[in-house]
DNA sequence: GACTTCACG
DNA sequence: ACGTACGTGAAGTCA
């Protein structure tokens, strides 16, 4: 058996992959369709060749020889599109990752190098098989050269292949004489014209009489049909100069040598990191654990103590060394009280956070006399240069080194450390307050690991690897370790879920604590203790080694101040409001859920007996065929993968029949009680409080999420749905003060636009909707109707969501026409916002940036999208990201400095909510006056704006009466 | 796990 | 011609 070779036109399949591949993008941004397409095709005609050889040729993006002659054909080629051109480098990276050749030669074309690469082959006597996505490599066939045409059919692709004898059947001609078929019929796709009036059946009949294009000109006379010999007398200088341009050549001088393209093992651990990077989970299995664990580089000198007196002996000589700064992990477990499995974060995929969130369907382990702690605290990891190196110490959390013990060692450490560098500061808050038992005390969330006398110090001190890397870029939906040290130290780490699967921390502690203790565990155990401590040892090792790179990444992109004043202080604030927690009635919860079950009940029957039958009317499916199919209501209006049963479509069919009523009354009982009356009541903790998450680094412009449950989303707008603001109240002696802000996204967009009118108008403290009307439908402020000041009102909000007409006349329930005359008309009254917004979509196609007020920034890759929509996506983003940042990043500003105003005064009150634009505050009946001043000034002082920035208090004893 | 729907700012 | 408002999270259905 010969050797094989299998030699790939990398822009042709890439091409293919792109349009066969529907658009994927990974996390950031990033497309990878075709990159995903390539490497799937690349894998297939792999494993069905099994080649000794392999090689990738591209092109080059400079004219070249053969480019020059016919330039003014190519000329009217459209151009790549973004989308696609973007992958061309990465998928040349992928592949030099897997220690793939790849040929691209400065002047000369793929389908050249290829053929001259594949005659050689041929002349060493190896088997060749050439990929491409078009035809024009047919030429080349012989019978040790095959071509192969993979096609993406639907259910899998399937590959064409042709040696010599399936050229001639499927063509009529020989592989070579498909250059003269070109040289007369010419061809489209490649622009080469051939002689005017030959299409392809004379072609072949010219061919089938003469072997090419030279001797049917030679004997010009003998040519049939008369006509087809007029034609090339006519066509003839086209005819050599369409061969010419047909031609692949087979005698490039390259520098290359078939030797060098010897296929290794592809499936290294550098081109798993691209995978990863590129998240195409479905290649992931691909690659064997070996690759995956096998590092590039990876953190090494890691120690292991076990017994109190070495723990002590350690931290006294770090003190002594007194290194610039320590990276530090508290790890554990993330633990739910309720016995009910909590709901993971949506957005998780390849890396995860330090710590597990799993569900706790199972018994607790142990500790069942205090289930209020969400926590459990494991241990402590500690990293540190020494010597030009790093080393780095886990210490198990035992009987001898306890929760206490730990804390005071690390205490020890921090007072004379400078500086600490960590992974998400706010979860590691949680652990250590769980480590000093403070879970008793939880109104009162001072901890002692961390030195909170002076905020200013400790926000200084400490370096959130994490919250950094989410500033520098915030669409990526994980800052774990492994995130950290595959974009800023170039090092592979495993990730939790490779290290450890599914398993808690916990347990992988427990199974093996005692063995380790003892040093008795067997050759099996010893991994699994090794992974674990490396595991817990890398968190403490990548934020240290990895700070210094992300910190100077801040300082060059202008964030340091946004993350040293902004977000650090938040991180700690909402550690400290997550511990508070809300208080929750759950008598008032099961009070609502009762009603609501009535009246589901109800509603239920009613629909049934409209119906004519039983359905699950939760179901969009079976809706829409009871109303659209079997009782014929009008204007099945939209559909994707049926009906449309959303709330506004049913809305216009109120009035044909009064099932539809009672539709959207079930559909909002059923959301509130499954959500709201069920949902909630599963987080009341044994506090009577609600603790949940508020998560800093989730979205895309700088906003807080709430999750676990999400506060951020209980009801306001209907009446029913308002009522479960009442399950919400202030503690005994404690009433709710809740403050927001007014309209604080369209005061940032006066003061950023700088437009006039809009700041005279907040100035003048004007009702700015009525304003608006007044302006844009010339009407004196007195008689603007309540039509036009709603209408005025939906263009505001229009404006700030990165106006379109389409969607304000959805919004208005008017045409697109009038929608873009209304648009129109206000850009006339507000020139200097149409120039502010027009500026920032500039601003962003050119940095790839939006911008806030205070330098945080978001990637906008979108509006670079050769897709129309895509690019009308990215510029709505490019109008809305500032403004909305802006906002965040001033109530951000706001909650730190009226919670370090309660904490320097001294007061009991607390935060306890914040819900993007308000405040919650639980409030000691004797600071009332107090707080309400903390609030109102620092709200409104946060930012200096060009117009008042207006902050309003509320006083209530559950948040229904205080909103 | 994708898709719909709907709660909030 | 394209088919939408910006930013979130949770629950339910269905394959």
């Amino acid at each position: 058996m010969s050797e094989k070779i299998v030699l790939i036109d990398g822009h042709s399949i890439l091409n293919r992959a792109f349009y066969g591949v529907p658009d994927l993008t990974n996390s950031e941004g990033m497309h990878t369709n075709a990159v995903y397409g390539f490497l799937n095709i690349m894998f297939k005609i792999l494993d069905t060749e099994k080649p000794e050889y392999l090689t990738v040729a591209f092109d080059v993006k400079k004219p070249t020889f053969r480019h020059e002659m016919f330039k003014e054909y190519k000329g009217t080629r459209k151009p790549m599109p973004e989308e696609l051109r973007q992958q061309v480098p990465v998928i040349q990276d992928v592949l030099e990752a897997m220690g793939i050749t790849i040929v691209k030669r400065q002047g000369f074309e793929a389908d050249d190098i290829l053929g001259t690469i594949a005659k050689m082959a041929e002349a060493e006597g190896k088997e060749v098989t050439l990929v491409s996505g078009d035809r024009d490599l047919l030429q080349l066939a012989t019978k040790n050269i095959k071509i192969s045409i993979p096609k993406t059919k639907k259910g899998g692709s399937e590959v064409e292949e042709y040696h010599t004898e399936d050229v001639i059947e499927k063509y009529g001609v020989t592989p070579v004489q498909i250059i003269d078929m070109k040289g007369l019929m010419g061809d489209t796709a490649d622009n080469i014209p051939g002689v005017a009036g030959v299409g392809e059946k004379t072609a072949v009949k010219i061919l089938k009489a003469f072997p090419s294009v030279e001797e049917a000109y030679e004997h010009i006379e003998e040519v049939e049909p008369k006509r087809a010999r007029e034609l090339l007398r006519a066509g003839k200088d086209m005819a050599f100069l369409s061969k010419k341009l047909a031609t692949i050549k087979t005698d490039c001088e390259l520098d290359y040598s078939i030797k060098d393209a010897k296929l290794e093992n592809i499936f290294t651990s550098e081109a798993f990191e691209w995978i990863k990077k590129l998240e195409l989970k479905s290649l992931v299995k691909k690659f064997d654990s070996e690759a995956m664990n096998k590092a590039v580089e990876r953190p090494k000198n890691f120690k292991y103590l076990k017994k109190k007196i070495e723990v002590k002996r350690f931290a006294d000589e770090l003190i002594k060394d007194a290194p610039e700064v320590v990276g530090v992990s508290f790890f554990g477990d993330e633990w739910s009280n309720s016995g009910v499995t909590k709901k993971k974060n949506k957005k998780k995929s390849g890396g995860q956070m330090a710590f597990v969130f799993d569900d706790i369907s199972a018994v607790s382990l142990e500790d069942e006399s205090d289930s209020t702690n969400e926590y459990l605290f494991l241990g402590l990891s500690l990293s540190y240069e020494k010597n030009g190196e790093y080393e780095t110490v886990s210490i198990l959390k035992n009987d001898e080194t306890d929760g206490d013990f730990l804390i005071e060692t690390y205490k020890k450490i921090q007072k004379k450390i400078p500086h600490i560098a960590l992974i998400d500061w706010k979860n590691e808050l949680h652990l250590t307050a769980v480590a000093e038992n403070l879970s008793e005390d939880r109104e009162a969330p001072l901890q002692m690991a961390f030195d909170d006398s002076d905020l200013d110090r400790l926000f200084n001190k400490i370096s959130d690897v994490s919250i950094a890397a989410y500033l520098i870029n915030p669409l990526k939906d994980s800052y774990g370790a492994d995130d950290i040290a595959r974009d800023y130290l170039d090092m592979t780490i495993p990730s939790y879920s490779e290290r450890f699967g599914k398993s808690r921390l916990s347990e992988i502690v427990s199974e093996i604590d005692d063995d380790y203790l003892r040093e008795s565990a067997d050759e099996e155990k010893n991994v699994v203790i090794n992974n674990l401590l490396e595991y817990t040892g890398e968190l403490s090792y990548v934020a240290v080694a990895g700070y210094k790179n992300l910190e100077s990444t801040l300082e060059k992109t202008g964030m340091i101040k946004l993350y040293r004043e902004v977000e650090m202080p938040t991180a700690y604030f909402l550690y400290q409001m997550e511990r508070v927690g809300v208080k929750a009635d759950i008598a008032v919860l099961e009070q609502l859920a009762k009603k609501l079950d009535r009246k589901i009940i109800e509603l239920e029957s009613d629909i049934y007996d409209l119906a004519g039958e039983e359905f699950n009317i939760n179901s969009p499916k079976q809706l829409g065929v009871i109303l659209f199919e079997k009782m014929k209501l009008p204007f099945a209006k939209k559909t994707k993968t049926g009906y449309s049963t959303s709330a506004d479509i049913l809305e216009k069919l109120k009035k044909e029949d009064p099932i539809i009523s009672k539709i959207l009354d079930y559909r909002q009982f059923t959301k509130l009680k499954s959500t709201y009356a069920e949902g909630l009541a599963v987080f009341i903790e044994n506090d009577k409080r609600i603790h949940g998450k508020f998560n800093q680094m989730i979205t895309a412009t700088g906003r807080i999420s709430s999750t676990e449950p999400n506060l951020q989303n209980i009801p306001i707008r209907m009446e029913m749905g308002r009522e479960f603001r009442k399950v919400f109240k202030a503690k005994d002696g404690f009433v709710f003060l809740d403050a927001d802000y007014s309209q604080i996204e369209l005061r940032v967009l006066a003061d950023m636009s700088e437009d006039e009118h809009l700041i005279q108008a907040y100035k003048n403290g004007d009702d700015i909707h009525r304003s608006t009307a007044s302006k844009v439908f010339h009407t004196p402020f007195d008689e603007v109707t309540d039509l036009q000041r709603r209408n005025a009102k939906a263009v505001n909000f229009g404006i700030v969501y990165g106006i379109s007409a389409f969607g304000l006349s959805q919004d208005l329930g008017t045409t697109r026409k009038e929608a873009d005359e209304i648009i129109k008309k206000y850009f006339a009254t507000y020139p200097a916002i149409k120039a502010f917004l027009d500026e920032k979509v500039e601003e962003a196609k050119e940095t790839g940036y939006s911008y806030t007020k205070f330098g945080r920034r978001r990637p906008v890759p979108e509006i670079k999208s050769s897709n129309f929509m895509q690019r009308s996506f990215g510029e709505r983003i490019a109008m809305n990201s500032p403004i909305q940042g802006t906002a965040a990043d001033i109530i951000k500003i706001a909650m730190i400095k009226v919670a370090r105003k309660l904490k320097e005064e001294k007061l009991k009150s607390r935060i306890v909510l914040q819900v993007h634009d308000e405040l919650l505050v639980e409030t000691s009946v004797d600071e009332i006056e107090k707080v309400k001043e903390i609030l109102i000034s620092n709200m409104q002082s946060a930012a200096e704006l060009k117009v008042p920035l207006i902050a309003e208090v509320e006083q209530g004893d559950d948040w229904f009466e205080a909103h």
